[in-house]
DNA sequence: TGTAATTCATAACTTACGTTAGATTATTAA
DNA sequence: TTAATAATCTAACGTAAGTTATGAATTACA
């Protein structure tokens, strides 16, 4: 069992479009599989991330456990589907992993995968990229499926707010928005009347002032504490080791 | 304007993970900045994928339009970030994407993100494997966001019954699913009780037999209607220009 | 084989949010 | 400046889904 009975890997190689080299390269990953019991961890959240598995046998899920005693479920994973490439780029889960029945898995470290993109800094860049991304769907689904309207309003402007900083677009913690209550209900999956009330709600308890399209977040400490904001995936760039793999690579 | 100025590779740059060849490589792609007015259109949903963007000035979105009328964002883009890798490994687009506000775009084409692989038939594969997931939470977000719990459920089975297809697990209609109604719960964000409730329905309306661990889909066509059910982001592989770079390559 | 622990189903009640509607304010265009 | 359009707010009312509770059916385990 190796990468190559991937889904996608297969179906590059039916395909045609795997060299022999490839091919070599993808078998030579060949690891000791992992017998895993039922309801057996493969990871926990913010532990390190330095592998990730190929499921052989049986089901998995990758979840998110959160403060209220309840958990997210991200993902389920069946055989053939990789599992963990969600944290390739980042230094620790940002989602624990575990089997749901017994199985096997093929784990795979991260160093492998650095093989595969023949230690192209820019393909490692790209791939970063869209886990990035990636981890963003994730915590906006996270929200939508376990909190109120009201903790899904200030985890999301709390985000923006974040992001901006990132790019110095934030001044005297006000910053400027171009979006209509209503674009914003299409994204948090609530009515465009909701989401005017969860604004004057933010607004009574002096977490948000808004006047179209300039926002002001007086204690943004408080938004992050009140929505448990993890900015891991947003403030956090490409792990130590990573750097200096790529500058050992020069 | 380049790639250079997305907010990965520039910290890539500072950690001086980048070699001179790499930058050089990065710069070289720089092309004429496209400049937007506000709500104009990047892209619709199902056209052909051939491009990203690096947004350099105004805001940007992603979203899917649905047959009830309403769309679901799924994704706000600010100046630094990167539009429409999600759709790098796919022959159309799964989502449409433009501008809030007017600002200034610079396209890059899927050929050119190649180049930066080195022509790496597996770092390809890595990369369609990660967007093939986001495409599969994107799927789950659009429903928690906009459907009803029973068309959420009925898309959550159809979506099951497809890939356990692919891997040759579904026998007349029939699967093993080793999921309690709290998993599923807690996948779909609503309630066990709910869940249960839920699947009576689909019981009731001939769409779902289920016993435990064992499920039956009498009429999958019928669920697939009922959910509107967009198959690309399971079934397609790679697109075919892909398959033909890559075997010219080796 | 019996007992405990899960899992599931259904009912009764509650609530967060959707819907419809009307008034107010801001923005754009003429 | 003025009309027209778009964005926002608030209220009143309806409903899908949450919550709590109880019993039945399975499964696990001793």
């Amino acid at each position: 069992m190796s990468l190559i009975d991937t889904e996608v890997m297969r179906g590059l190689n039916t395909q045609g479009a795997l060299s022999p080299e490839d091919k070599a390269l993808l078998l030579g990953l060949e690891l000791t599989p992992r017998y895993m019991s039922a309801g057996e961890v493969l990871w926990q959240e913010n532990e390190d991330a330095d592998l990730f598995c190929v499921v052989k046998e049986g089901w998995a899920y990758s979840c998110r456990n959160l403060k209220n005693g309840s958990k997210q479920v991200l993902q389920f994973y069946l055989p053939g589907d990789i599992i963990g490439i969600r944290d390739f780029g980042f230094t620790r889960r940002l989602a624990s992993a575990a089997m749901i029945n017994k199985g096997v898995v093929c784990p795979f470290s991260y160093q492998q995968l650095f093989e595969l993109f023949g230690r192209s800094s820019l393909a490692v860049g790209i791939v970063a990229t869209a886990t990035r991304q990636q981890a963003q769907l994730s915590e906006r689904l996270i929200y939508l499926g376990k909190y109120s309207a009201y903790e899904q309003l200030a985890h999301f402007l709390y985000e923006i707010y974040l992001r901006l900083k990132r790019i110095n677009a934030v001044e005297d913690n006000s910053f400027f928005m171009p979006l209509t209550q209503e674009l914003i209900s299409d994204a948090l999956g609530m009515s465009p009347v909701h989401v005017s009330r969860t604004f004057s709600m933010l607004r009574e308890e002096g977490l948000v002032i808004r006047n179209r399209q300039h926002v002001k977040l007086p204690d943004p400490e408080a938004l992050a504490q009140l929505v448990d904001f993890n900015d891991s995936y947003i403030d956090e760039f490409l792990p130590p080791s990573f750097s200096e793999i790529l500058k050992t690579a020069l």
